[in-house]
DNA sequence: GGATCCTTCTTCTTCTTC
């Protein structure tokens, strides 16, 4: 056991940034208890007065040390940061098995088609797209709703993704970058939106813009397949379950009628699941839409667009009417999380 | 005209080797 320890220190010492490492605080503490390096310490005094080393779990500090030792931050997680704390305290005195996300309804469940709406037979076919002015309202909208029930593992990433990022940048620094992302994801919009009106309505001053040129040539395979642009930039609220949106655009991708987002993206997304919460904004939305009076339509797919600066192809996610009601029920979990504590 | 609102983004395991 000596031998074991006296490793582990001559590892430390051998890697200046090691025990800094070690002694770093994560952000949500709370959530994620910390091992700390002073039990090791104590234990070392401990049996100095003692000298029992029989006595110890030889097998259970030999993997404690070996998870020290083999831990990096940068592989920390919440997961390792459990495992780690259950090696060190045990299991924890109330340990519920987490309940599976899929057996969790929603207690007051609105289905994501609205059966009462009714579709006129001739749609009113006019040629350019509806847009809604968000009106005032003590509504919440989808975006709030769910950032402040984001999930404590993503809230633990970000958190840990922004310091880091501050660490680097500096706090002006990264203003000014975060500034610069949804400046792009702004004028990203605005093209767009000009494209799919018709030219007469489109602003006049279309400079084609450095900036987001690539954005642009990323999306142009996606473009080809989209048609009967409904809605753009326009305002949708669920009438019965009390929140409200800015749906991005509502059109036919592949005849399919979708709630589309374009998302601007630095990192490739190659796959829904890369997506993190935008299928929930998605589903949100086109619940809101088929309980919207203002529409006189009703969705059941969705699309998410995610372009990329330097031009390579982006990536569309189609969801499915199936999908969708998955995504719709996860939804629904989130919105009673807010109004419960709301 | 100023303040407020909705969005706009950001996260995701690693490596031991030719």
């Amino acid at each position: 056991m000596l031998l074991v320890r006296m490793k582990f220190l001559q590892l430390l010492s051998r890697k200046p940034g090691k025990l800094e490492m070690l002694f770093q605080i994560p952000v949500c503490q709370k959530q994620f208890p910390y091992m700390c390096l002073a039990t090791s310490a104590c234990l070392y005094s401990k049996k100095k007065k003692v000298n029992s080393y029989d006595q110890v779990d030889q097998e259970k500090y030999k993997n404690l040390v070996y998870s020290v030792t083999s831990y990096k931050t940068s592989a920390q997680t919440p997961e390792t940061i459990f495992e780690e704390d259950h090696l060190l305290y045990g299991p924890p005195a109330k340990h519920r098995p987490p309940v599976k996300a899929e057996t969790k309804m929603p207690k007051n469940w609105v289905p994501l088609i609205n059966p009462n709406k009714r579709i006129p037979l001739l749609n009113s076919n006019s040629n350019f797209p509806m847009k809604i002015a968000l009106q005032k309202t003590k509504m919440p909208s989808v975006t709030r709703i769910l950032q402040q029930t984001i999930s404590p593992q993503q809230a633990f990433y970000l958190e840990r993704w922004k310091e880091r990022m501050i660490q680097e940048l500096g706090k002006d620094g990264f203003a000014e970058y975060t500034k610069n992302l949804f400046l792009q994801g702004e004028l990203f919009h605005a093209a767009l939106e000009s494209i799919f009106l018709p030219e007469d309505m489109a602003t006049k001053e279309q400079r084609e813009d450095v900036a987001i040129s690539g954005y642009l040539s990323s999306v142009q395979h996606v473009l080809k397949d989209i048609g009967e642009v409904k809605a753009l930039e326009s305002a949708v609220q669920h009438e019965t379950l009390q929140y409200l949106g800015l749906v991005d655009c509502v059109a036919k991708y592949r005849g399919q009628l979708c709630v589309i987002d374009w998302k601007t993206s630095e990192k490739p997304k190659p796959s829904l699941k890369n997506t993190f919460d935008n299928p929930l904004q998605v589903a949100a939305y086109i619940g809101a839409i088929n309980h919207d009076a203002n529409y006189d339509f009703q969705v059941s797919c969705g699309l998410i667009v995610v372009a990329y600066k330097n031009g390579s192809p982006a990536h569309p996610h189609f969801m499915d009417p199936d999908l969708c009601s998955q995504y719709w029920n996860k939804w629904l979990l989130r919105l009673e999380e807010y109004m419960d504590r709301n």
